[in-house]
DNA sequence: AAGTCGTGGGA
DNA sequence: TTCCCAAGACT
């Protein structure tokens, strides 16, 4: 079974919400920024924080001239702060390597820090306009279900799930609009849980026709968060982002009394992972506090801002 | 290639 | 309260 493109195109004109990152005078490097905050993160918490950040880095040159510190501070909360560093590094990327202009190709898109299958396409596709298939958890949920008639997709594969979609997408212009809709859909009524088929704009659907099959029973084993090494890890990043001056040991020990070999091993990989480092008195700070500018990417004198202070 | 990496809201 | 999981990437 398929998916009729006309249909989702149709339903995606007046159903679409109103994202800040959709806007007419959004460029290809705030829609790549949306795109890394939006990897495993909701919309709604993406918004606010987004809204802020093109306001102040609106350029892969502004983002890059940013310390990785500001730059670990200006996402907060929003999770995994190893996106917020590739982001940086990918500034950097693109502002000394390609001209400070988001690069058009998948395959060039695909070189770059932090910029994966989905990233790479949906940048093509959303910025540039480019007929490819754009596959991230709600394309392949919409997928398993009107296509395959199963009510979760399997486990991911990256050949197969680019070749489901590319033989759904519409051969003209449309394509782009047909795969910011498959997601929509995927994100608001194609739903993993409690979809609202009672509104779903697709007329055919082999879910629906084969009765509403449930899964198979055999659901990936749900990630923990409470005494992880990554619950550690935020606690540790709270303290750090919240001081301007490095800090001692002892002020980051605190956060984490139950088990001090997790909180040892949790304060080694944030620094393995470049996000934390040590000054040479042995205190901690955020990965390049006080750096006026990003690091040059040659290996070169490090370039001084010419602003006052 | 299965594990790891944050966080908070809704069911 | 607990559990699920939200526009993935990397190793």
């Amino acid at each position: 079974m398929t998916i009729d493109s006309a249909e989702v195109v149709a339903w995606y004109s007046h159903a679409r919400r109103d994202l800040p990152w959709r806007g007419p005078d959004v460029t290809a490097w705030q829609i790549l920024v949306s795109e890394f905050m939006l990897q495993q993160t909701p919309v709604a918490r993406v918004a606010p924080i987004w809204l802020e950040w093109v306001a102040r880095w609106p350029t892969p040159s502004a983002t890059a001239a940013a310390s990785a510190a500001d730059v670990l501070r200006a996402w907060g909360k929003l999770g995994y702060p190893r996106r917020a560093k590739r982001l940086h590094e990918c500034a950097i990327a693109i502002a000394a390597e390609h001209g400070d202009r988001v690069p058009d190709d998948v395959e060039v898109l695909l070189t770059l820090p932090g910029i994966g299958a989905y990233t790479a396409r949906a940048v093509a596709c959303f910025a540039y306009q480019q007929s490819v298939p754009v596959v991230d958890t709600n394309v392949r949920r919409v997928v398993a279900r009107a296509v395959h008639g199963l009510a979760d997709a399997g486990n991911p594969s990256a050949t197969r799930d680019l070749a489901d979609v590319a033989a759904l997408l519409p051969n003209d212009a449309t394509a782009p609009v047909f795969s910011a809709g498959l997601m929509e859909l995927g994100a608001t009524v194609c739903t993993a849980r409690s979809p609202k088929c009672g509104i779903c704009p697709l007329r055919v659907c082999a879910w629906r026709a084969a009765g509403y099959p449930p899964g198979t029973g055999a659901p990936r084993p749900t990630q923990r968060y409470a005494g992880t090494d990554r619950q550690v890890r935020g606690r540790l990043l709270d303290v750090l982002r919240a001081s301007s001056a490095p800090v001692v040991r002892e002020h980051l020990d605190v956060v984490w009394l139950t088990d001090t070999a997790q909180r040892d091993r949790a304060l080694d990989s944030l620094l393995v992972d470049g996000l934390v480092e040590q000054t040479a008195d042995g205190r901690f700070a955020l990965a390049g506090e006080g750096d006026d500018a990003a690091p040059a990417p040659q290996g070169g004198a490090k370039q001084k801002t010419d602003e006052g202070g």
